[in-house]
DNA sequence: TTATAAAACTTCAAGCTTGAAATAATTGCC
DNA sequence: GGCAATTATTTCAAGCTTGAAGTTTTATAA
């Protein structure tokens, strides 16, 4: 998924974009990922599911989580058990459905993610500088059309 | 790294470019790894290791495929040990420096390389369809920057 | 009612991923 | 030459990821 297209051609365009657009996502995943590490001691999978929980302070299902942050429901599971271990969140069983539980974060766990989340918003700020602000925004846009046209299809 | 920045203000623009580059390349991901498994019962990292070796007949170094991929050294020596007992990669001790070893596509791992290559450049032109011709090459160069400009920091 | 299906989760095996530690070979320096 | 540093690679533990299979609970419908 890295390579590129070595010919030319109809169709060569959209593969360019995609290997371009890989490239970028993990070369800038890949640093942040290295100073959630060393400076927050946590992985990109926990902060994900923190920020997900930070914006529902009413909890979310599993299953929330699992569609939210397009991830199967089995790697949910895992990642929430060590968030729990660690007491950053709660799983508690819910009396009216009880198949479900609802995730919660903890008091510590709301402000751990405050002061991850800004520095994650300082480094992203800074990994993505070279990009205008006015840039930002059209790339934005155009990939914001992928994705209603990505959930309208069929 | 998927949830969105709730507040406004200065930078806000720059992470929520980063979460709408972040979704479209794992939703894009996902559904080729998908197909990937279906139709070619092979994976992403095998498809990319042997994209990089399509491209370089006189064989790889180890390292090499490492810097390529932007993925660890560790990481390689395993999908290459999986795609060697497949018979689609051989590695081969060189006499110069005993330390490294050649690794190239085999005959078999070449025309099999071939076949799954097509269907995924016509998967890429298919999930992206929505974006235009010109969109993409606008992407292309916005993220062609970018990537300049990555490789020249400190 | 009471089977049967559907839904929400968990468990598991296999594979991917990293970073750190270990091995082995080469290079550079005295 | 001999020895320290460097380079190329492998090994390993811990965690992430998926898809399939299993469990428990709820909904449906004859």
């Amino acid at each position: 998924m890295v390579a590129g297209p070595t010919s030319v051609g109809p169709g060569k365009d959209r593969l360019r974009l995609w290997i371009r657009l890989l490239r970028a996502s993990r070369t800038i995943e890949a640093e942040l990922r290295e100073r959630l590490k060393k400076e927050f001691d946590t992985t990109l999978p926990r902060f994900d599911v923190m920020a997900a929980l930070y914006r529902s302070p009413e909890g979310m299902l599993m299953s929330d989580l699992s569609r939210f942050l397009l991830v199967s429901n089995g790697n949910v599971t895992g990642i929430v058990d060590r968030l729990v271990s660690e007491g950053l969140v709660t799983r508690a069983r819910r009396n009216g459905d009880r198949r479900t539980s609802m995730v919660r974060l903890t008091e510590e766990g709301s402000k751990a993610f405050a002061a991850i989340a800004a520095a994650h918003e300082s480094w992203v700020g800074e990994l993505l500088g070279t990009v205008s602000e006015d840039e930002a925004r059209r790339l934005t846009g155009m990939l914001k059309s992928f994705r209603s046209n990505w959930e309208g299809r069929e």
